[in-house]
DNA sequence: GTAGAGGTTGACGCCAGCGTGAAGGTCAAG
DNA sequence: CTTGACCTTCACGCTGGCGTCAACCTCTAC
């Protein structure tokens, strides 16, 4: 299929498929006048990127991932790449150092709210 | 006194003092060789600017009610700006809305954890 | 043939507070 | 005169997923 209709059936703009193909997210075939040709199997594929970019993942990280579910083969199974429960786990301490910051922000906030 | 000095006596960059000039939140005088000129009492509001920078606001915001915060010490306090008070509650509902998003993040990392 | 819908590859813009050289002027001290 | 420390004004880099032209090619329909 084209890249709209992969666009459409996925909700993502045709931009950012290009963007993940860009990142070697997504790697579709090519007609002979260079147009992109998606399979069916590529509207998991896009779901499965989203899924993860919502999670908090860059697509650098994304990349190693979707490598280590094609050596895997049929199931995902993240204890093929130790490397990864790292990664994740680094991943949540951002997250988490974040949320920490937002709540001091929040604090300061209140405090010059509250005060006067 | 310049700017090197006014750096350490507020604990924050030079590089940073005249980022707060570009932004007009700082305006120091000037020597006959150009050299920033800065008074005693920019270490007062280099401190007010930094508590609403810590708070979340933006040098545009800051700009607009730096001259409403005073700082006694360590503690800030608002005189009247009554539009100062909107604005924070909208900064408000923007961090809050932060750490919703920040809090399903972490939500879908856990599930993308989980899954293996 | 021509209009129009849709495809392609660049490449800059965004949000924002600075970090970090680059290229060069000022000034007290040896 | 010459270091060398400190100052000045540009101006790009960073983080990063994608919006948004721009300039141009492809295919279908009338």
């Amino acid at each position: 299929m084209q890249i709209s209709e992969l666009a459409r059936a996925t909700g993502v703009s045709a931009r950012a498929l290009r963007h993940y193909e860009d990142r070697g997210l997504l790697i579709p075939g090519r007609t002979g006048a260079g147009y992109r040709d998606y399979s069916e199997s590529d509207v998991i594929r896009v779901a499965q990127i989203r899924a993860m970019i919502g999670a908090g993942l860059n697509t650098a990280t994304i990349q190693r991932y979707l490598d280590c579910v094609r050596v895997d083969g049929h199931r995902p199974s993240l204890t093929m790449c130790p490397d990864l429960r790292a990664e994740l786990d680094s991943i949540a301490e951002r997250l988490a150092a974040k949320q920490a910051d937002l709540r001091r922000t929040q604090q300061r906030l209140n405090e010059l709210a509250s005060a006067g």
